[in-house]
Formats: C-alpha cells, sequence, structure tokens
DNA sequence: CTGATTTCTTAAACCAGTTTATTTTTTTTC
DNA sequence: GAAAAAAAATAAACTGGTTTAAGAAATCAG
C-alpha cells in the first residue's frame, strides 16, 4: 500500500511542506477491499472520502423499483465517495462496491474537519478537483440530453478506453442510462461495420 | 443595485473581517442586463463569474443539431458561470442568457485568484459552494436515469414552484430533457385529474 | 476439471416520448 | 388596442430504446 500515491496526486494542485505531508498521512486510513465489497451503504452516513490506490470501483443508486443505476466508476488516481452525505453527514443516496479488489487511502470527516484547519491549503486543493468534478458532471448532464445511446458509448469507450476491458457491459450500460440488451445491439451493429472496413 | 446581497450570502458560509468585505466589494463588478441579453456566448472565454442580485438566467448548450440544452436555471442568491471556461479560461461550452432583467454581481478571473490569496477563506466558501452545486447535479444525473418524464416534471415544480411562474413551459421542457409537446400532454393529464379531486 | 453462476447475445413485441403539422392562447410592440 | 410574434396545446404517425424470454459464452468456486 503506497500511500506516496495521494501525496503525488496532490502536488500536482497544490505544494505541501513535509511537515504537512507527514500530517495528512498520520490521518490517512490505507485499506484493503475485496471485489464485491461495499465501502459504503446507501442508507448509512458515508464516513470515508476515498482515494483509489488500485482496483476499481463504482457508486450507484437503488430507485424505487429497485433498480440500479451507476453514478460513477473510479479506478488508480481517482476519488470516491457519497459527497453529499459525507459533507452534511447524513445518510446516503449512493452505496460505494469494489469492481475489483482495491487499495484506498480514506479520510474520515472528523479528520478531514481537522485537516482543513491544520493545513489551509486543503481548502484549496478540494476546492480545485471538486470543481473539476463538478465540471465533468455537467457535461454529463448534456451529454444524457443532447447524445443518442450509441453516440454516448462511442464517447465513453472512447474517453475511458481503460473500462472497457475492466468493467462489465451490464455495469457501462447501467453507468450510460440505457439497457445491456440494447448495448449489445449496438456493439453487434459496430463489430459487424468494423470488420468491413 | 445591493451587493449586500452577496454579503449576506457569503457570510451564511463564512465570517469576514469588514477590511475583508470591503476589499471584496471593491473587486465586484455590479452590472444589469435586459431580458434575452447574453451574459456570455458559447465559444468565448468566460471572464466572469455571476452572483445574481435580481431576475433570472438559463445556461444552455447548442447540440451538433442545433437543438438547445438548458444546463442550469439562476434566480436572487444562486450563481451562474461556465465555471469549466472560467476556471481553464478557455472557449466555454455554454452560453448565459437572462430570462428576465437581470442585476449581477460579477467577478472576474483575475480579481478572483487575487481574492483566493487576499482572503484565502474564500477558498473555503467557493470550496463549499461549488460542493453543493455538485451534489445537486449528481442527484440530476440519478433523477435523469430513474424516473419518467412525468416524474421528472412532478419533482421539479415540487421543488422549484418560483420557476413554473418565472420560466416559460418550453425551457422547463429543456432543461428536463424532453419536448414542449410531452410536457404539454404531461399538464392535461394533470389538470384534468386535479379538477376531479 | 466440472458444475454453477454470472455475463452477454439475440430477437420479437411493445411503449414512452418524438416528430410534424395545425390551431389557440398569451405576450409584446408600436 | 390592433397587429405581430412568441408560447402553449392538440393530435396522429412514428421511432429509439425497453421488455420479456431464451440460449450461448465466459468466469468462478470447490
Amino acid at each position: 500500500m503506497n500511500n506516496n500515491a495521494l501525496l503525488n496526486y496532490i502536488s500536482n494542485h497544490i505544494n505541501l511542506t513535509p511537515e504537512e505531508e507527514e500530517l495528512l498521512l498520520s490521518k490517512v486510513r490505507p485499506r484493503k477491499f475485496l471485489k464485491g465489497q461495499y465501502v459504503s451503504q446507501g442508507g448509512d452516513i458515508c464516513k470515508y472520502i476515498n482515494f483509489v490506490i488500485s482496483g476499481s470501483l463504482k457508486s450507484f443508486h437503488i430507485d424505487n423499483e429497485g433498480n440500479e443505476h451507476i453514478l460513477a466508476f473510479a479506478i488508480e488516481d481517482w476519488w470516491i465517495g457519497d459527497l453529499g452525505s459525507f459533507a452534511a453527514q447524513k445518510p446516503a443516496d449512493y452505496s460505494i462496491q469494489c469492481i475489483e479488489n482495491c487499495e484506498l487511502a480514506q479520510l474520515s470527516y472528523e479528520d478531514l474537519q481537522f485537516l482543513y484547519t491544520e493545513i489551509p491549503q486543503l481548502e484549496r486543493f478540494f476546492r480545485i478537483i471538486i470543481q473539476n468534478a463538478y465540471v465533468y458532471f455537467q457535461r454529463r448532464i448534456i451529454d444524457n440530453l443532447s447524445l443518442t445511446a450509441k453516440e454516448k458509448y462511442l464517447n465513453f469507450i472512447n474517453q475511458y478506453p481503460q473500462f472497457e476491458q475492466r468493467v462489465p457491459q451490464y455495469m457501462i450500460a447501467s453507468y450510460l442510462g440505457f439497457t445491456p440488451e440494447f448495448l449489445s445491439k449496438i456493439r453487434k451493429e459496430r463489430s459487424f461495420k468494423r470488420s468491413k472496413s
């Protein structure tokens, strides 16, 4: 378990002193999860925000009919958590589950509040990464409104080629907002066109 | 034009000294726009982030077929801008246009960078409001994935009753991701049911 | 290696929401 | 306050994606 991945990532956005880095690391909880394990459950308060050192995960919501809708994926160097639940310390709308075995670096709510006061630059750091995530989710809303299912899929595998291998098709369909059956149709059509050219 | 609306709003999240408040106000550019006017245009760099003192606005994207998709509305005490364009100072994906006559408090990119260094607490302030916006957009993605058009509409007018009066139906349809014709159908059905009970 | 489970594919019937076109109502402008 | 323009309603034909159901392929546990 290599926490330097976290420090490395942070150093892309702000510069911490060695003492600050040490303080931060002293609060980070490294933790391993197996494929299929839940990192946090909808309904419970999301106690940790997670930085992914290795592995892949999904956050998802279960609707009234019991259908699962994937909100986000995460792989190495991404963050994942139910930020609404974490920030307000209220029950989560989303669950987080490992798609592969994972190593995570966890930060608890209390520790992060403490760190915000001790290392004010972390406010800047999280302001920037949340800002990036926000811009990305805006883009997703627009894509959902303006693209066909096929365009969404081609966009996705173009933008995140790693995921096609590491994440089952039916999860990609859920993330993109259509059925696995329809994705299968898209893929068939696509492989047919590809084999002709 | 009352800039205290902005200070008031900020004071809900952080406490500034009178000197800090004065410095902040010295950088704020109050500005009036007429209904229909563009505050910023897709393709241009979004130079200002806007706090709404009065009026209402929309941000929207024009897709390849020339269709408009509304990303967000804003009214009094909300912020609006193309944050992706603003933060990276690159051409905007979205345009911002007034639905009603508006009074805005504008902050330029340069001034905000300056203010971040002079008033570090502003990092915290924007971290929190962007975090709230992020959580809200996550919810919108889930609602888009899991609700029917009718549920989206009922949700919307329930959550934002003000908008039903101030914003044309066809814009609400665009925001929710279906056609105005279908919204009309939903509304007819709804008024029929209401008149019977 | 093998049986069990999970994931992916196929295909036909179906439906939620779109498209197109016309009319009515409301708002704006002069 | 009349004419023009913008917004909303109606309705019928249509389509992109869903549903249901069954079989094939891949992965997993012992």
